[in-house]
DNA sequence: CGCGATTTTGATCAATGTCAAAGGTGGTGG
DNA sequence: CCACCACCTTTGACATTGATCAAAATCGCG
C-alpha cells in the first residue's frame, strides 16, 4: 500500500533536491545555486498513478522528464505484439528522449508505482541549454550513461544464460537504488516488478523466469517475493551475475560481505 | 584492396564536409558557417588501419571521434571472454563516449576497414559547447539517436528468431549506408563484416549464422557474400525483418520495389 | 605451396519456449 | 462477509531453436 507511492501532493520546493544526490541525476554535478537555476526552467511537476503513461509509443511529448518519486519503465511493443522493456528509471534519474519537437518517440514510458516527475517543456529546456552551456555537458554525460546501460542490457540479454541474466538485472537495480538511497544495512530492497516484467526485460518466457526465480531461492542466492528482493548471498550473486565486485559499491556492502578485499 | 579504405592522406579541408550530409551526423543540422566553426575546434584527423583500435576497453581516451571514412565497431569483451558487438559507426557518424575526462570507457572501438576519424579533445570539445550552445542540443540529439539504436538492437537480439535478427541488422546497415550515400540503383552494398562479426553482434553462434545466411540465399531473400550484400527481395526482407516499409527510405527504394505506396 | 582465417556441413545436445492447467492473491461490488 | 474476477505465480509435459563439437572445404595471401 503505497510503499513507494505518493501519499500527498509534492512539495515543489523539495523536488529538485532529490535530484542532487546520486550519479545518474542531472543535478548531481551542480552547485545548489545551479539547482535553483534549473528549477526556474521546470515547467511543471506531474503525478501519474501506477500503471499510467508518461507518454506512449508514437506520441510527440515535446518535453523531458526527471523522475522525482516512483519507478517507471521504458518499453517498446514489437510488430508481433511482444513487449520489450528497454530500461527502468528510478527517482532522481532523467528519461531518455528525442529532444526534437514534433518527432515521434520510438518507445513508451509507463509507471510501475505512483510517480511524480519534473517536466521540462521543449522550449524551456532549449533555453536552459542556451543560457547555461555547462549544463549541456551534463546532459550529454547523462545521455551517455543511459546508452552505457542500454549496452549492458544488450550484453546481458544477448550472451548470458537465464540465471545470470536475471541476477544481473536485479543487481543492477539494487545498485541503482543504493546509489541514491542510504544503505539500510540489509541486502534487500523494494522492486515493484512482476515476473512478467522481468521476462519482458530479459527476453525470457514468464514460465522460465519463474523456474529460475525458484532455483535461485532454493540455492540460497536471492529471494524475489511479492515486490521485494532479498539478497541472501551477495558474493555468490555478483559472481554468477558476471559483475566485478570491486566495481560494485565496494564500500557499502560487497566488501563487507565477502571480506575479500584487494589486498 | 581498400574498397572502402583510405588510399592516401585525407584532405583536411574536406573532411568536415562529409559530415554535413545524412541524419546521423553532428553537422547535419548546421549551416556551412557553423561547420567551419566546428572544424576550428577539431584537434586532429587520425587514420587507423583495418583491425586497429581507436581506443580499448578501460582506456581513458579523453577525446571524441567522428568517422570520416571507413567502418568501425563498438564492442565489449565479457567476463567469460565472449565478444559482444554493440554497434557499428559509419562515415559521418559520431562515436558514443563518456565525456568525462579520466573515466574508463566500458567498450572498445576497432576499425573494420582502414579508417579516418576527426578527433575532438576533451577540453576543446567542452569549449566548443560553451561557446556554441546550440551545438549542445545537436549533440544531445545525436546521443539520443545512438541510444535509440541500442534499444533497437536490444529488441532485435532479445526477441527475434535468427532469420529475422540477421535480416534486421543487415537492413539497418543498408539503411544507414543509403542515408548518406546516394543510391546506386542496385539494392546491394559493401559490408565489411565476417560471419563471426554478425554472430557477435546478434548473439548467435557462427555456425548458426552460417546456416541462416545459406537459408536466406536459398530462399532468394538476400545474398551475403565476400564483403558485399545483395538484397534480392527487399519487400520480403523488410517484412521478415520486422521493419515498417513506410518508415524505411520510402522514397528511395522500398516504394519502388513493392509498389505498395500509401495511396 | 602452405598457412591462418573463414565458411560450410553434419550429428548431437541442452537451454529455453510453448501449451495446458492448477493455485494464489488482492481488489471490487453486492 | 462473501463471491467473483483479473492477474500473477507455479508446475508439468513436450517441442524447438540454436549451441556445441568435430571436421572438411575454401579463400586470401605471403
Amino acid at each position: 500500500m503505497g510503499r513507494a507511492g505518493l501519499v500527498k501532493p509534492i512539495d515543489p520546493g523539495k523536488t529538485c533536491l532529490t535530484c542532487t544526490s546520486g550519479e545518474g541525476s542531472l543535478c548531481a554535478p551542480l552547485s545548489e545555486q545551479e539547482v535553483r537555476t534549473i528549477r526556474a526552467y521546470r515547467s511543471d511537476v506531474r503525478t501519474v498513478p501506477a500503471g499510467g503513461h508518461l507518454y506512449r509509443q508514437s506520441d510527440k511529448p515535446g518535453a523531458l522528464f526527471s523522475i522525482v518519486d516512483g519507478w517507471v519503465m521504458l518499453y517498446q511493443v514489437m510488430e508481433d505484439g511482444q513487449r520489450q522493456i528497454l530500461d527502468f528509471a528510478l527517482p532522481g534519474e532523467f528519461i531518455s528522449f528525442q529532444p526534437v519537437t514534433g518527432v515521434e518517440v520510438p518507445h513508451a514510458v509507463q509507471s510501475l508505482t505512483d510517480v511524480a516527475a519534473c517536466v521540462f517543456l521543449q522550449g524551456s529546456f532549449e533555453r536552459l541549454l542556451r543560457e547555461h552551456p555547462n549544463l549541456g555537458a551534463a546532459m550529454i554525460w547523462l545521455s551517455a550513461r543511459c546508452e552505457a546501460r542500454a549496452f549492458e542490457h544488450l550484453c546481458n540479454v544477448s550472451r548470458r544464460p537465464a540465471r545470470a541474466r536475471l541476477m544481473h538485472l536485479v543487481l543492477e537495480l539494487f545498485y541503482r537504488v543504493n546509489m541514491r538511497l542510504p544503505r539500510t544495512g540489509e541486502d534487500a530492497f523494494f522492486m515493484p516488478l512482476t515476473q512478467r516484467h522481468l521476462a519482458d526485460a530479459l527476453g525470457l518466457s514468464v514460465e522460465h523466469v519463474n523456474r529460475t526465480v525458484r532455483e535461485l531461492r532454493q540455492n540460497g542466492l536471492m529471494e524475489i517475493r511479492n515486490r521485494e528482493v532479498v539478497l541472501l548471498d551477495v558474493a555468490g550473486c555478483l559472481k554468477e551475475g558476471g559483475i566485478d565486485p570491486n566495481a560494485y559499491l565496494p564500500n557499502s556492502f560487497s566488501a563487507r560481505r565477502t571480506g575479500a578485499g584487494a589486498g
